[in-house]
RNA sequence: UCCUCAGUAGCUCAAUGGUAGAGCAUUCGGCUGUUAACCGAAGGGUUGUAGGUUCGAAUCCUACCUGAGGAGCCA
């Protein structure tokens, strides 16, 4: 017996009387292994439809997985054949029967029907618009809500449930207090990006964040360890398929840590993540045609070098990029190519770092970032450092940057109230999702993707 | 913002200046083990929009609209 707190319909329990009517017990379709020879209901939807005459096919989708079922006009009350018989695909129906292994069923196991109930039939002048044949991403995108129904769709979705949930776990379990920062903030957090512009009751504007750092940086001087995980905005046109307007990032930060600290932390959390999804997501790694092998690769150590290293490197292999650019996804692609598993690049130029990043002591012109690239192409999953702790220095990166400096007077206090070293990272979970998901476009790892032409449905 | 490509049936595509077609989906009929089942039939079109060239335009030209891929920027 199960002990499955999911299951909240009422079971046949022990004080059943042979008097009684049975009741079949409302499984879901993901446990079928533990109720083989059982008389079960099934509640769905309808998948696809095969029939034969006097059998018909169909397969039910719960939303926990696929079962076909087996109905024979000879073993079934007519009105029960019939509604079967003309199902249409999507429409919603519960189904009884017995549960039998069946290796060439669809997930291993097959409904004998005995009973079946309409909910409701799917018109035929209005049908299903996302068939079992080809459909195109635009097409697809504008029916997002009914294509989550889809088996890709759900394999990716459970693979970000998996990597949320084992990033939560992660910091949980190593001393992190979740600390959550605003969305709405009243000025740019790095100066840099474009924000969205909110009209906050007509007399003030806010922007949506673009990144939960600097309220990071306060709450790790109160907690020491800290993470937020929530939405970032980000209004850059940017139209390529590692970018989304609204994404997902969770940012560490840690007191008394400096830039090989946070190196350290970055790489244990993609070991830790990548191993999860492994051990927790196999099926929906097979149902997606991920190439495991190339995951199962990723351990400790990543290999690391300093940017000055890697532009020799990309210089070697071809690329045009000379010291002080920041890389494009093609140099990233290439830096990587060579390792089965993350790179780590640290020691960036400070002009293409944001201003709160600490400087090198040796050389001041290198600041103390690393960016963890993924392999095969998926990029930058991971960007953080070392912050500045000295007052002063912080005051002349401002200065600098041309931010105004009473919006930031806050964030300074934190260098007036007991300083101490730093540092913290952002990762993006649309980015990392994508790359265990092998997909080709961050659109797909995300329910209801926000990009540069789309915000519907 | 820039560059490239694409818009034809509900969907995926074909038709390369000369009568707009196929598969899937839908409807009807057939089939007791199908695996995107199969077999037969039917309905389904202002070829993204506007203009132009031509005896004749889905096809050539111009503008616009919509989308995709990439660049820059970033996670």
């Amino acid at each position: 017996m199960s002990s499955d707190p999911n299951i909240v319909s009422a079971a046949p329990g022990p004080s059943e009387t042979a008097g009684l009517k049975r009741q079949p017990r409302v499984i879901r379709i993901s446990e079928a292994d533990r109720h083989v020879g059982e008389l079960v209901e099934v509640q769905g939807w309808l998948y696809n439809l095969r029939k034969s005459g006097k059998i018909v096919f169909p397969i039910i989708r719960d939303g926990s997985g696929l079962m076909q079922c087996v109905a024979v006009k000879n073993n079934l009350p007519e009105e029960i054949f019939d509604t079967l018989k003309n199902l249409t695909q999507e429409s919603s129906f519960t189904v009884t029967g017995t549960i039998r292994a069946e290796s060439r069923a669809i997930g291993g196991f097959e409904l004998d029907v005995t009973d079946a109930k309409l909910v409701q039939r799917v018109a035929e002048d209005q049908p299903y618009p996302i068939t079992p044949k080809d459909h195109g991403v635009d097409f697809l995108m504008d029916h997002r809500h009914l294509w989550l129904r889809s088996r890709r769709q759900h394999a990716a979705v459970r693979v970000r449930h998996e990597v949320v949930k084992g990033i939560r776990d992660y910091f949980d379990s190593h001393g992190f207090t979740l600390v959550d920062t605003p969305i709405f903030t009243p000025a740019a957090c790095e100066g840099t990006t474009t924000l969205f512009e909110v009209d906050y009751f007509g007399d003030e504007k806010v922007y949506l964040t673009q990144s939960g750092q600097l309220y990071n940086e306060a709450n790790a001087m109160a907690f020491g360890k800290v993470y937020c995980f929530g939405p970032t905005f980000r209004a850059e046109k940017s139209k390529t398929r590692r970018h989304l307007t609204e994404f997902w990032m969770v940012e560490p930060e840690m007191a008394y840590a400096d830039l090989e600290e946070v190196k350290r932390v970055a790489e244990d959390l993609v070991v830790y993540l990548v191993g999860r999804v492994l051990e927790n997501r196999q099926e929906e790694l097979k149902v997606l045609e991920r190439d495991m092998s190339k995951l199962e690769t990723v351990r400790a150590p990543f290999p690391r070098m300093s940017y000055d290293e890697a532009v020799k490197i990309l210089q070697s292999k071809g690329s045009e990029i000379e010291w002080g650019g920041d890389f494009g996804n093609a140099d990233e692609t290439l830096l990587t190519q060579d390792f089965d598993r993350p790179v780590m690049v640290d020691h960036y130029p400070a002009h293409i770092k944001a201003f709160y990043f600490q400087p090198d002591e040796q050389r001041s012109e290198l600041a103390l970032g690393v960016d963890v690239i993924a392999p095969e192409g998926y990029g930058e999953i991971i960007g953080g450092g070392q912050r500045i702790h000295d007052l002063a220095l912080l005051e002349q990166r401002l200065a600098e940057h041309d931010l105004p400096r009473e919006a930031f007077e806050w964030y300074l206090d934190l260098r007036r109230f007991g300083t101490v070293p730093h540092g913290g990272f952002g990762m993006g979970v649309e980015r990392f999702v994508a790359w265990m998901c092998g997909l080709e476009h961050v659109r797909e790892t995300i329910p209801y993707p926000r990009m540069l032409y789309r915000t519907r449905p």
